[in-house]
Parts: structure tokens; sequence; C-alpha cells
DNA sequence: TTGAAAGCGCTAACAT
DNA sequence: ATGTTAGCGCTTTCAA
């Protein structure tokens, strides 16, 4: 910009009226400028601008893993209203991991930027305490914060979970095998408990061999999934052993509480022969194409990014409420893998 | 910095030293500012540590939809190969709009990122060339860039839909249908050349009625499907009208050149009686629990991502050869859709 | 080992 | 309508 108004014989402050659009500037002086700009090839700094400014028009987003549908889904929600407040956006994934999801959301902050969105991935985010102190505005995502009050925008997992398994119920099905991802991760510890609400609704009892919970690689899952079709030892080694390692009553129904899980666990019925109902959390693209079509709960993952970039701008404006705790609602949409009545 | 400086009754190059781990600096002194750092909060602003030096340690991704899942895996794989490098990425889709692509790519160069990649939506890149010649590196991914001198990533476009199509060919289809999207777009462009080749080396004709290309939408593939398996007119008003308006001998198998075709044509097909051989351009993630499996040819989106990211980081590294094209090769899955033999 | 001063590229505030 | 000065928060250079 110096060299801009050096070669133009101007000001620099001349040249940065130019540059910015402001008025003021007469029209002779502002082509003499704009000229040499070109000739240049200058481009505003926008990194010193922002330095000078304070604001720096960017929002953070720390995603689970980038590549997931259900993430890039997300993003997409989140993106398109950034982009309406004129705010770019900085993502990174944290691969389900607490450190990196941490380090990740502190180099977004060292950018100052001006609001975080987070999918947790650890448990405890005082980390952000600091940040928030000095004017950051965070809004969790997917999966509630904790050691900070903020905002957060969630599924009715546990709702969603319900209905998912209610209608298992309401098919005929009194055994009915749950398959969720790490226990600790909030969407699946919610939609357990959806699960086991339901059961307790309709009078059924749960047995405790029927839940399982691990890794989401199709071997894990799949190994599961012939366990509680067969009845056979959970083999997790559990609180009572013994009890475990008896066998458990076949299950003719499973509930697969994430989209993962869900493909691996159809991945692993692909060679049986008979099949159990199935309702998955999460809708896939193919579902409806699949025979049967898969009956699942969905999200709208691109509201709940939606929805919490609204809030993050919100706050941005000044917003100062106290935290808000949204909620989506999830739709059961039935295709026919839910409605197959017990063998 | 100033703040902590002043409270710690030290000199600002010495909380300097402290937050960067320099040496020489005594112990004492040390721990007496980092103590005054956690009792602040104090946090470094990297966009001025960043102005000070000229680095900036980020790279951009320009991609054509966050939410495609070809699109999130490229950027999973850029993401990756950022993350060893320790850059920061930030992302943004031009929503297939060169308009929208430029302005992000511009954006992205005033916060003054080391390096972008860019899966091109326009055909002209003209205006990244005042930021090439300040250093820019670029990279283009999925497509080649124009009006500029620059890598590219592609993967084998022009080879994976000739062996897509012979393979219907072997399998004894004369007549193939060709659907993709816009045919300015060079995937597109590549794959319908492909496809001629393939047609052309086994001896067979190509009816141009046979070739739909537009809009990826589910109700023009669907008129596409139908119209090609009934050999209607083709409605598009070609540059020969009365032969377009003839009726066209239907087709026995079909080549969909990406996802979203894929994905549409499949939607159409599940209403039909007797359904065509099919090929897909892209794996879909269910791809194999199809009835018949989605015969497809498979890019590596990952893969994609970080070949254009490692060239990028060559780049940086001042690797001053000249630009370099690289193709990566797709790989023909056979799943049963394709080897359907002629009705 | 420590610190003062200069300056990265820009804009806000104040001249002219 | 145009220009000058100071300073955003940091690092670099050089001096103590």
């Amino acid at each position: 910009m110096k060299d801009v108004a050096a070669a133009a014989g101007v000001g620099l402050k001349t040249v940065s009226r130019v540059v910015n659009k402001e008025s003021g500037v007469s029209p002779a002086m502002a082509a003499r400028v704009r000229a040499v700009i070109d000739e240049l090839g200058f481009r505003r700094n926008d990194s010193a601008r922002l330095l000078r400014t304070g604001s720096t028009a960017s929002v953070g987003l720390v995603l689970e893993d980038i590549g997931d549908p259900f993430s890039s889904a997300l993003s997409r929600g989140v993106e398109a209203v950034a982009r309406e407040h004129g705010c770019l956006l900085l993502t990174g994934s944290s691969a389900e991991d607490a450190d990196r999801e941490r380090e990740l959301a502190l180099a977004l902050c060292a950018r100052r930027v001006d609001g975080l969105v987070v999918v947790p991935a650890g448990g405890d985010h005082e980390y952000l305490l600091p940040e928030a102190a000095s004017g950051l505005a965070v809004v969790f995502l997917d999966r509630p914060g904790a050691g900070i009050e903020a905002d957060a925008v969630l599924s009715d997992n546990a709702g969603g979970a319900r209905a998912g398994t209610a209608h298992l119920i309401a098919h005929g099905h009194p055994r009915i095998g749950f398959i969720g991802d790490l226990p600790h991760i909030h969407t699946c510890a919610e939609r357990l408990r959806g699960y086991r609400e339901a059961m307790r609704a309709a009078g059924l009892p749960v047995d405790e061999r029927w839940i399982a919970t691990g890794p989401t690689d199709p071997a894990t899952v799949g190994r599961a999934v012939r366990r509680l079709l067969t009845g056979g030892p959970d083999g997790n080694g559990g609180p009572d052993p013994t009890a475990a390692e008896r066998a458990a009553e076949p299950v003719t129904a499973l509930f697969t509480a994430n989209n993962r899980v869900t493909l691996a666990a159809l991945q692993a019925l692909a060679g049986l022969p008979a099949r159990p109902a199935l309702v998955g959390f999460d809708d896939l693209e193919l579902a409806a194409l699949l025979s049967p079509g898969l009956t699942v709960v969905a999200q709208d993952p691109e509201a709940l990014g939606r929805t919490a970039a609204r809030l993050l701008f919100d706050r941005l404006g000044h917003d100062t409420s106290p935290p808000r705790r949204v909620e989506l609602p999830t739709r059961l949409i039935v295709r026919g893998s839910g409605e197959v009545p017990p063998a």
C-alpha cells in the first residue's frame, strides 16, 4: 500500500480510501490510484487490516471428522450462515480426540476468530474460559460442552431413540439389541437412554447383554451383530463375568445408534440368511434404495449447523441472555427395515 | 503481552521469549512470567505474530460443495497433510459458481494464506496471477485451472470412463447411455471422451441422443433415464431438431458420470420393472449393499486431496520445477449392476 | 540474560 | 479532498 501511494504520488490514506471505497476521494484521483493498484497487482492485506480494526470477520469450526457425511452436512450449515454474515470459516477436525480438539480450538483462538462452533470430542472445555472472558463467542454443536457456560445445539437424541425403539416394539419385537459407539459420548448415552425409556414404557425387560457399545469399525460392529443375533456371551468381561458368559436370549431387532454403526451393521447383515428388523439413527444417502428400505431416525445436520451458527452470530451481536440449549426434533422415516416382524 | 510485561515488571521481549519458549531466559524469570500469563489469561495473538513474521501457517481450500461426500473426502485429505505441516486450513465452498469461487479465493488471499488448493468452478483463473506473482502457491484439484500455470491433481477421468464403458460393452451392451452433469465441467467432458473412446474402440456407433448432460437434480436425471430407456426424443432441441425429435434406439445400459447422477439414476430406476445395466463413476457408501451391488469406477478422493496438499507444500518449500499435472488412477469395482446382460 | 526501539501493513483520529 | 501521525500486538535487531 505504501508502494502504491509512492508510485501514485499520493498519501497513504488516499490509497486506503480508494481500496475501501470510502467517500471523499475525487473521481480523478481514485482512477489514478486504481490504475496504479492494477499495475502493481496490489491486494490489501486483511490480516493487517483486521489486526488494526480488532475484528477478524472469521469464525472457527471444530468438527469431529470432516470426512464423515454427518460432519460435512453440519459444516455446510455453518458455512452458509457465516457467508451470510460475510465471515470466513476456519475448519478443522479433532478425530474424536480431546487433546486435538483443544489444540485446534486454541489455534483458532490464537488467530482471533470472532466465534467458535465446537463439536466436543473431549469432556472438558474449561480451557476456553480465558478466551470467553476476552470476548470469544462459543456454541457447542451436536453435543453439549462442559466446564463452561455456553449455548448448545443438539438433536433430540433420547426422543429419537425412544421413537425408533418404540417403532420396533410396535412391530412385535420384545427383544431389541442396541449398538452404539463409545458410551461416554453424549449422543450415544442419550440414545441409549431413549432406548431404555421406550423399553420400560412398553413394560419390556432389558438384558444388558443386548447393549453393545464400542468402536464403530466393521469388524467390531460385525461381532456385536452376530453375538446379539445368536445370543452368545458378550465377551466384554463386564462387572458380572459369569452372567455375561451365560448365553442371552437372541434379539429379533436391532437399533443402531449412528450412521457408521448402521453402515457396519448392514454390511454384517448382508451375509446372513434371516435378517432382523433394523432401525438406524441418522439417515443414509441410499437408505431408500436398499431392500428392504432402511427405516431411520433422521436428524437434520444442516439445520443443526445453521442453528448453531445463528446462535453464534446472535452472541456476536451482543445478545447477552443466559446460555440456551436448543434441541432440534428428529424424524422417523419408515422404509421397510423397521417393519419386519420377528422371525 | 504488554500487560503481562507490565504486571511482571519485565521487558516486552522477555515475555515474548517465554511465550515462544526461546532460550536465554533464567528459570526464575520464566516462572514469574508464566505465572502472570496464567493469572491474566493471556494468549498470544497469532495474527499479529504472523503479520510480523510474514508467514501465516495456513492454507486455503476452495471446494465446490463442502456438503458433498466427494468434497468432504477431498478436504479430509488436504487437512491431514496441512496438519502434518502444522498448518491451519481455511475452507469455503463455491457452490459451483465462478464468481463465488473467485471471491472466496481472493478473500483467502487477502488473509495471506501461504497456499491455495482450488477445485475450479470457473473456467478462468487469471485473477490469481497477481497473487502467484507475490508468492502464493496454487494447486488445482479435481479439475485443471486455466489462465495460470499451476500444478493440478486429477483422476484419470477419461481412462476410468473408458474402463467402465468397456466393461458394459464386454457384457454384451451395444447401446449405452451416458448421463453427466454440465458438459463444460472438465470432469464431465473427460468422462464423456472416455465413453466415446471405448465405444469407438469396440467399433460401436454412438447415437448423440444417448448422451444426456445437464443439472443433476433427481427430476432432470429421472427424465433422462426414462428417455434413454424408451428411446424417446431428447427434448434438448439440439443442432438438428428434426433428428433429435426422432425416436432413438433404446439403450440397455447406462454409464452415470458422477456420484450425484448415479444416485439420482438409481432413484429413477427403483420404480422401473426391468433394469438396465449400470456403471457409475464415483463410489457410494452403500454401493455394495444394493441389489444388485453397484458396479463403479471409483476414485480415491482422500488421496487426491493428500496429493494436492503435498504438491502445495513442495511448492512452499521452494520447489520451482515446472508445473506438474498428476493423474491418479481409478479402479473398477465389480459388484453386479454392471454385469446385467441386455434385456 | 535482559530490554529498548523499530517496524510488519493497515486504519482511526486528527490535521491541513 | 487529501495527508500526517500514532498504534493494533507482535518479533527482529541491536545494545546493555
